[in-house]
Parts: structure tokens; sequence; C-alpha cells
DNA sequence: TGAAATGTTGGGGCG
DNA sequence: ACGCCCCAACATTTC
């Protein structure tokens, strides 16, 4: 009688799951497991909005489980106290994994598998995070690593991809002495405050009919609709991506042959890119990729910072992103480029400050993503561009990207009644049509925090000098 | 009707 | 991976 742990982390679902497909094959039994870490509802990366996904996650992985005979144990505690117990208990000797790139996940991993191996236990990890399945073969042609997007992207279309990974209709009933565990004290638990009812319900089920509407609706145009913040022109899969609700090989088997579906592969790519980015130089995790921003001067502004938190710079297009986050737990990728500009160029402060910010609130933050994109708005990471072909002005990208303010609008009330006119630079409505939209400047929206223009020079000002430095220095 | 003010478009250049 | 500013040349509006 063989015993196979499957212990499930950010990879919750029965679709195409290699270390569950790989277990069921080999064992007689397979035995489920999520485990709570201390932090992992309470801290720095968590929100209400996060918890609650997560727990939606697990309920469906459950109820999907239960479908097929099988069952979830839920646990809390340390990973490796509770997967040697587990395994004295059950007589397993195998826990298998899907493997995750981060350095936060291979540092705990690495702890687990030493602990398991001491215990006489064999820790396996799995392909299915990705769509490729290894990150080594991933080189230039001069056998070096991809700093630059668009030739790793050329390279990673190339890849071959592993077999999809079927499921069987039904697996083998746990023993019923087994402690399932619950996680409905959890549940009741979590703050709730700051739900929103436009927030994306987890679990596997709900992402397979997100996708489904997607490919049905959305795909085709995704390159002519994708940056229009009001629009629904985006997957909205990145916190299923996340969690792993969906397996992103089996998405990229379900494309279309369109240019949508092209431009689609290509964000899916970029996914890819920053988890081989951070694996192979998982220093990014602290420190900007290029050496000679390192030094840049960052300013110290907890105002600033707390404005651009809660949506209060003045700047509507800012402000509503801003908002939108806090609200549902997700922006728009357009805003999120709007709002890393205006953070790191604007307002001179220090992308991390941004990083940490959003890794709270978003449902889909995800270390290599985040961080990535933090790096490359703040033109400090790799796939190098100047810094003014990053530096955003706000004004411009809401009048090309909310064009009827209705992004705004939803997201900054406040500003419901002012004119189209004046909706990008509400600073400017005169006086009297201030007073009859009801929206005065200074009492019912800030007055903008920064003036762009003075900013943007200021901007490259800093990073010319963190450059001059770093020549002189070396 | 003309001249000034205001609006639009396109290309170069930024590093 | 997906800007922006400036300026010149031309077009339109205003008084």
């Amino acid at each position: 009688m063989k015993t196979i742990i499957v212990w499930y982390r950010n990879d919750l679902r029965l679709s195409d799951h290699p270390a569950l497909i790989t277990a069921v094959e080999a064992a007689d039994v397979v035995v489920p497991v999520f485990i709570f870490n201390d932090s992992l509802l309470t801290g720095h990366h968590s929100s209400a909005n996060r918890n609650r996904f997560l727990l939606e996650c697990l309920s469906d992985l459950k109820h999907n489980l239960q479908a097929k005979g099988s069952d979830l144990l839920v646990r809390s505690g340390q990973a490796e106290e509770i997967l040697v117990a587990l395994a004295n208990e059950l007589e397993a000797d195998e826990i298998y994994y899907s493997a995750d790139y981060t350095p936060h996940a291979i540092k705990r991993d690495k702890a687990v598998k030493a602990a398991l191996e001491s215990a006489g236990l064999k820790f396996r990890g799995f392909p299915g995070r990705l769509a490729v399945s290894s990150l080594e073969n991933l080189k230039t042609k001069a056998g070096t690593l991809h700093k630059v997007f668009t030739p790793f992207y050329k390279n990673w279309l190339q890849i071959e991809r592993r077999q999809l990974a079927v499921l069987p209709d039904s697996l083998t009933p746990l023993a019923t002495h087994i402690d399932v565990g619950n996680f409905e004290v959890i549940e009741d638990s979590i703050d709730t405050k700051l739900l929103s009812p436009d927030v994306l319900k987890g679990g596997e089920t709900a992402a397979r009919k997100r996708l489904t509407e997607f490919l049905d609706t959305g795909i085709n145009t995704y390159q002519e609709t994708n940056n229009n913040m009001s629009m629904a022109g985006t997957s909205r899969l990145s916190s299923y991506l996340h969690f792993g609700c969906l397996s992103p090989l089996e998405i990229e088997t379900l494309l279309p042959q369109s240019t949508g579906a092209e431009a689609w592969r290509r964000q899916l790519a970029w996914r890819e890119f920053y988890h081989y980015i951070l694996f192979f130089f998982p220093n990014n995790a602290q420190q900007e990729f290029q050496e000679r921003f390192r030094s840049l001067k960052w300013e110290k502004n907890e105002t600033a910072f707390v404005a651009w938190a809660l949506g209060k710079t003045g700047y509507p297009v800012v402000d509503a992103a801003m908002r939108q986050l806090l609200q549902e737990g997700w922006m728009h990728n357009r805003s999120r480029l709007i709002v890393g500009s205006f953070l790191t160029k604007d307002l001179g402060l220090d992308w991390r400050l941004g990083e940490q910010h959003f890794m709270r609130w978003l449902i889909d933050g995800d270390e290599a993503n985040n961080n990535g994109n933090w790096q490359w708005i703040a033109s400090v990471g790799v796939d190098p561009a100047p810094v003014f072909r990053r530096l955003y002005n706000p004004t411009l990208q809401q009048l090309n990207y909310d064009p009827d303010g209705s992004y705004v609008r939803k997201f900054v009330p406040e500003l419901n009644d002012v004119p189209d006119k004046y909706l990008a630079e509400p600073w400017t409505t005169p006086a009297a049509i201030q007073q009859s939209s009801n929206c005065l400047i200074g009492r019912d929206y800030p007055a903008p925090i920064v003036d762009h223009k003075l900013a943007r020079v200021a901007a490259l000002d800093r990073y010319r000098e963190a450059s001059a430095s770093q020549i002189t220095d070396s």
C-alpha cells in the first residue's frame, strides 16, 4: 500500500496538475493537503480581499476533490513539522509539490526538503507553475541568460512544452479516520470590511468560467481593448494564475489563432520572463538590477506616499487607479503603469514602497511579476529603456486610455459632475463651474500634490545624477 | 476682411 | 513593454 502526500500551495487546481497526476499514477492513496502558516492571512502580503480569494480557492478545491471521491486536508502551523507528522500518521514516504521559482518559496522548500529527508521522506517537485517545464534551457545563443524581453520571448515561443496532465474521473478515497481539518473557523475570522462587490471570486471553477468567457468574447480583440481602463478588455486571469487555479500551459493550448491571442500570449510570456529573471537574479528582490541606479536618491515624503496610496494626489486617473486597488484588490494593467510612473518619477519615491503596497493589496500580488514590473516602470530593471520612455504624463494617459472619463468617475465619484473638458485637470476648472459641479478644488477634491511638468524635469535629473555618480565611482 | 489667437498634425530628438 | 515635448507648418476660429 503506497501513500503519497500532495502538498498544495500556489497550485490550487485539479486540471493539468503534474504533481497530482504523477502521485495518482504512482500510489494507491493520494492525500492532498494545504497548510496555513502563521502569517498567511495576517502578514504583509494579506488583505481582506486576498484572504477571501484564497479561502474561496481552497473551498472550491476541496469541493472538486470530494466530487472525485477524495478530499483536501487542512492544517495550520510549520509546514515541515506538519508534513513529517502527517507522513508518519499515514505511512506515506513521498511528498509531491509544484515547483515555485520565487526566492521566498525556494528558501522555504529548501528548509522543508532538509527536514523531510532527515526524516527519511522524499520531497519531489513538479512543473505546472509556468507554461515551460524548465527555466534552465532558456539561454541566448551565446549561452548567457536573457536580460531583454523580446529575444527571451522568441526563444520561449520555441521551447517544447510538456504533455497536459489529465486526471482520472475518480480518485481513491482517504481513510475515514483521517482528520480532514477545516477552514471555516479561519473564514469566520477574516476582516470583511473592505470587500467590494466587484472583487473576483476565487477558485478553479470561477477561473474556468472567466477563462471561457474571455476566450469566447475578449481574446480576439485583446490588442485593441486591453489598454482602455474602463473597458473589460483584459482577461482578468492574473489572480487565478497567481493562486494556480489555472494552468498557463493549458490556457496556451486553448488559445485561438488570432492577433489578439498572440498579443495575450505575449503577456503570458512576460509572466514567465519575470519568474525567470527573479529565479536567476534573486537579489532583484532587494535591489535594482541595474547597478548604476542603486545610488538613486529617493525622496523621503510620507505625506506624498499616503496621498498616493489613498488616491488623493489630485490627478484623477492616478486616484481612480489607487482606489480601484483598495476596493477590488485588482488594478487594470494600464493603471499600474500610470501609478508606478507617478510614484517613482513624479513623486520621486522608492519603487519598493509601491512594490510593498501592491503586494499587500493585490489579490494577484506575485513576488516575481510584481518585482519585475516595478523595476520596469522605475526604469531600474532588466529590459532596459531610457527613463523618459517610462515617464508618463498622467493627463495624457487619462485622455488616451479613459477618453470618456468613465473609469475616473467610477472610482472618484466626487468628480462625477465635472465636465469632460476639465476631468483630466480638474484644477483648471473655472470657479463658477467648480460651484455648479459640486466639486471645489481643495475642498471636495485635492489640488495636485505635484506639478507634473516640474516633477518630470526633477525625475530626469535624479536619474541622470545616479548614472553619472556611478561612472565617477567606478 | 484681416490679423491675431487658437487648434491640429507630424517629425526629430531625447539617451 | 505600450512616451513625451517641442516646434514648425498649416488649418480654423475669433473679434
